[in-house]
DNA sequence: ATGAAAGCGCTAACAC
DNA sequence: GTGTTAGCGCTTTCAT
């Protein structure tokens, strides 16, 4: 196994010192052009490669954010983390992802991991499981900037970046009673997340104002996954006034909806109305195609990625506050929910 | 901002030295229980956490793995990074991940970012548009352990783990040919990709074993996408003599497929066939659920995680070999596919 | 514009 | 069983 050319190797052959060949790689301003030229091309020469682990242990800085995502098989989270990346390497930084498979001690073990490494701070997706925020905390308290999206906990009070999530299911209700559905049911997730309940509020609200029932069998309580929108379905329609359309959690449930709709041979929509909520890569494939709420993922990931950036250059200033961007929901209207105008 | 606790305030807060204390928190043999248990008690106390960095600066190891996938938004990979850190995590290692966004510089960028982190291996699969293997060389020559799975280039002569795509694809035709369809076209990919060719083949081979037509009409070479399939199964159905069913190069391939089969109005499984590979996670949701081939996702990361493992245990005896694991496909009969039997 | 020297936090020979 | 010493490869004052 071949030794490893290090910065002493160069200032070596180039009869110069390590501090010099360092500075001239770092592009220090007070290194000569041509020292420069000589150290890079002596570098290229011997196949250097910079150690970034003694670099991070000496300047503390390891120009790497740790990112946590519940699933790397949702593809809201891998359209997030694009835009996370995209800012991020635009600013010299990389990213580090770990799966927390919505585990709590696993999103515990991920967060570990990534102190240990020393990343510069983190960006997550609290896991659905999770209810208590011990980890998270830890990371605030050793004053590692902290950065959460979609999934976040208010009484952490950290930067955070969300859809308007009660909007979001508002538009999506608003849009079905529009569409002449009046008896429109909701399939909700656990409630201490908070997105599933602004959006169960949301849902609620617009029916209101509309003057339009809000009962307690129009509403389902299911655990958010295609198998639970099934099962949900199948009750909310076998009862005893079933509803004309149904406002999903998210995609997942209303793809179990359909399935279950499909099942007892109703059709989409004209028998009963059917949206979604995120925008899965799969939404605009199945058939009928199921309208949704987009949530902006690339911007929200971007925006976690600014945030983070911030409260790096906030920290350098002892400051510290929890700034909270909420991005607008933008309704997409496709097969599933369109009863009149077709 | 607090200091972080070191080795060296626990030796302290013990009259004892850093070196003993590492070797508690390392579980040194040569230590006494009483001495592990108190300097346990400390570090918890004092919050203590390792640095990992000078661990492994100074250790030369740093229990890393680095994984390359093309795109984190296509479930495959996904599901083979669980089955890699299933593995990998039981035998101590953590995972990085980095996506290349099947572009062979970001793909050769990522490699860079993993050899300076000085991860202990990089498990990884090729990008869609890879052509020249430079930076993976560089890996092998660097003697920095290398695994490849699905994509892989067999000139590069280092493990890997595929599945067999020639028998896929021969398996998914001759599944067709079983359920009565006799013009059965293929939409392929870039055949600079291996499984591309060998499932072109093994497509090919299935109809001449029957005795049915292998014509150059039949053959579409797309550019594996949603849009490319629609777009090259446009021109298939619009051919003289169009195809009765459709082997997909893979699932998205196929999805694409069927919207242009739908868009024409002809009736699936009943006046035209279509199988897709890969059981991306959509292919059982559409409608009509989509035949395909499951390509055993978890078993090919943990495969992956298991060459890697032996390749450290050779490269320290010295040896070396490129070991390559095929994995059987399995047939998955859903709707899309079914014409009898039903 | 460059060099000398110290040290980031840890581990591993070698002592005893 | 534990202490001593050295140093992984790099950056960063402080000199000059």
């Amino acid at each position: 196994m071949e030794r490893k050319t290090t910065i002493h190797d160069i200032a070596r052959e180039l009869n110069t010192t390590a501090a010099t060949v360092s500075r001239a790689l770092n592009n220090h301003p007070s290194i000569s052009a041509a020292t420069k030229e000589m150290v890079r091309e002596t570098a290229a020469r011997l196949n250097y490669r910079q150690n970034k682990l003694a670099s991070s242990l000496r300047s503390g800085r390891t120009h790497t954010i740790g990112v946590i995502i519940p699933s790397a098989e949702i593809s809201f989270f891998g359209s997030v983390v694009h835009g996370i990346e995209r800012v991020a390497r635009s600013k010299g930084y990389r990213v580090l992802l770990f799966q927390s498979n919505e585990d709590p001690s696993c999103e515990a073990e991920g967060i570990e991991a990534l102190l240990q490494s020393k990343v510069d701070g983190i960006i997550a997706s609290v896991a659905k499981e999770t209810t208590r925020y011990q980890h998270y905390l830890e990371v605030k308290e050793r004053n590692i900037p902290l950065v959460l999206f979609d999934r976040v906990d208010d009484s952490l009070q950290v930067p955070s970046v969300v859809i308007d999530d009660y909007k979001g299911a508002y538009m999506a209700t608003m849009h079905l009673i529009e569409q002449g559905y009046t008896r429109i049911a909701h399939i909700s997730g656990q409630q201490h997340i908070k997105i599933f309940n602004d959006r169960l509020r949301g849902y609620a609200d617009a029916l209101r104002v509309r003057g339009l029932p809000v009962e307690d069998d129009l509403i389902a309580y299911g655990k958010v996954s295609v198998d639970s929108g099934r099962d949900c379905t199948d009750k909310l329609l076998s009862s005893a006034v079933p509803p004309d359309a149904i406002v999903a959690v998210e995609d997942f449930t209303a793809l179990g909806a359909m399935q279950s709709i499909k099942r007892i041979g109703l059709h989409i929509p004209r028998e009963i109305g059917l949206i979604g909520f995120a925008n899965e890569a799969f939404s605009s494939y199945i058939t009928p195609s199921l309208s949704t709420i987009d949530q902006q993922t690339i911007k929200m990931g971007e925006e976690a990625a600014l945030l983070f950036l911030d409260l790096r250059k906030k920290k350098e200033n002892g400051q510290t506050n929890a700034e909270k961007i909420v991005l607008d929901p933008v309704l997409l209207i496709r097969e599933s929910s369109q009863r009149i105008n077709v």
